[in-house]
DNA sequence: TATTCAAAAAGGTCAAAGATAGTCAATCTA
DNA sequence: TAGATTGACTATCTTTGACCTTTTTGAATA
């Protein structure tokens, strides 16, 4: 068996046990696994990505950790595929404007949320001097930054 | 947990019993924590800063001491503060979170909604070739721009 | 008694060292 | 050849210590 698949089980199984989110210490388990301590994000990179159902979080310097946490694939099925797919590298406000709008239809956001995030998605927020694909890319970057953080609340 | 947290925490403690206010002596802190005295000046820059709600005056001497108080201001007073002056044209991302995270604790906006802006001006969100001057003045413009969608609701 | 001033008693600053985690390109292996 | 593994380099957060500034105290002196 590979390190990354022993990884791999060893973080699923410390989540089966009750909780849907584990904390851990990046050098901690690579010596444990004896691997170096990038092995560990290339594991998390791989098997435990947001299309796969996971969000991480961690802290570097004395006392950091990774957090890892299990989301709710049912409800979040078409934020995902607007993470993963729709949204792609590039969007102008228009679209992203149609999105959001979608997003509260569907009753995934809030008005007030929908309101902050085309404010986020806004003209007047990308007022800076750079090229109009930068802010389409920008844009992009943005609202699947955003998405991404309302996936995380439907933790499982 | 970091000497830091418990800093923190105890002082936090002191102040929920009551009074919004706490005295103390930094070299009596500091023996009773074991650590340097100077990582008590560190625990008031990073948790007890102006923009988490805090103000510290402090005097040197005998009888010195160091004297934290938690500001309070009604919301709508603050979010103009925080878009007109606070803000500014330049933000880094650790002073947003800052921000997201204050706005969160006086109950201005939802822990979801402090999420989707924490989000919107991560640096993730900002990963375009854009020299790191423009990516702040953006945060500011970003994190303002949302901020005006928040103000726009409870106009009460 | 009033003044002076050096020592003591605080707290402040800043940069270095220590402790973590992240990135990425080279290398290995099935 | 795709996926796995490694390690050098980087970024960030915490902790410490040397050195600095301000304020009080109290003994010596005018």
């Amino acid at each position: 068996m590979r390190i990354s698949d022993s990884i791999e089980s060893f973080i699923k199984e410390l989540m089966t046990d009750g909780s849907s989110e584990v904390e851990l210490r990046r050098n901690e388990l690579a010596e444990y696994f004896g691997c170096a301590p990038s092995q560990i994000n290339y594991v998390l990179a791989t098997r435990f990505s947001p299309d796969q159902g996971y969000l991480t979080e961690s802290r570097r310097g004395g006392g950091g950790y990774i957090r890892i946490v299990r989301v709710v694939q049912s409800g979040s099925q078409w934020l995902l595929y607007l993470v993963n797919q729709r949204i792609g590298d590039s969007l102008t406000e228009d679209e992203a404007l149609r999105l959001i709008t979608q997003l509260r239809d569907r009753q995934m956001i809030t008005t007030d949320e929908a309101y902050i995030m085309a404010g986020a998605v806004s003209a007047k927020a990308m007022a800076v001097p750079i090229p109009g694909e930068l802010k389409d890319a920008l844009r992009a970057r943005t609202l699947k930054s955003m998405l991404t953080a309302v996936a995380g609340r439907n933790r499982s």
